[in-house]
DNA sequence: ACGCTTGTTCGATAACATTCGAACTAATGC
DNA sequence: GCATTAGTTCGAATGTTATCGAACAAGCGT
C-alpha cells in the first residue's frame, strides 16, 4: 500500500494532540503501542470492526502521535515518542503515567 | 447566583481533561487563569458572546479543571491546580509549558 | 421597587465525529 | 490469475459539540 503522509512534528498543535488522546479507544492504542513497541494494526485488536480502527489510526497519524510504515501486507505503527518529547516535553510521560 | 457543583477530583477522567483542553478557547482560558490567578469571567473577555464563554466555563468546571465561586454579582474562577497535580502529576505543567 | 451588571439557561442551527458495512486496493502465496 | 490477508476509503446514519441570540436569574446600589 502507499506510504502515508505524516505531519512534520512542528506543524502539530497541542490541541490536536489533546483531542486525539481524549478518545478512550485512541488513548488505549497509544498506551499499547508504548508498552509493546512497534505493532501491527491487527495486533491491537479491539472489539471494533476494522473500519473503525482504521479511522482512529488515521486521527492518531494526522495528529502527529503515531507513525505508520508498510511492511509487506501489514502496517506497523509506533508512537513518535522522541519527536513528541522534544516538541511537548513531559506531555506524553504525564499522560501515559496517569492511572485510569 | 447559586453555587455550582464541582466533581470530586477522583471522579474526573484523563480523557475528560484532555478533551476540555483540546478546544483553543478553553485552553486559553486555563492559561490565563494560571497566569493571573483567580479571575472573573468578564476579565477573560474574548471576542465571543457571553453565552459561548459560559458554555466553555461549564465544560471546564465539569471536567474538573476549574472551580467557580460566587462573589457578589461576579463569578471568580480558578484552576484546581493542586488537586489536578495530585491526580495527574506533571500533566498541567506539561500542557501549560507547551509553546503555541 | 427599579435599573444595572454579571453570568446562566434555553432553543435552534450548523459543524463536526463516531460507527459500521460494503466496496476497494495492495502485497503475498499458490 | 486467483484467493487470502491487512488495512483503507466511501457513504450513510447517528450522535455530539459549538455557536449565538434571547430570555432569565441573582446580587447590588439607589
Amino acid at each position: 500500500m502507499r506510504a502515508f503522509k505524516h505531519p512534520t512534528i512542528n506543524s502539530v498543535s497541542l490541541e490536536q494532540v489533546l483531542y486525539a488522546l481524549s478518545d478512550p479507544a485512541r488513548l488505549e492504542i497509544v498506551r499499547k503501542l508504548q508498552e509493546e513497541g512497534e505493532t501491527s494494526c491487527a495486533a491491537l485488536v479491539c472489539d471494533r470492526p476494522k473500519s473503525s480502527m482504521s479511522h482512529h489510526f488515521r486521527v492518531l497519524r494526522e495528529s502527529g502521535l503515531v507513525q505508520t510504515r508498510s511492511e509487506g501486507v501489514t502496517h506497523m505503527n509506533s508512537v513518535r515518542r522522541e519527536e513528541l518529547d522534544k516538541r511537548f516535553p513531559g506531555l506524553l510521560k504525564a499522560i501515559l503515567a496517569a492511572k485510569r
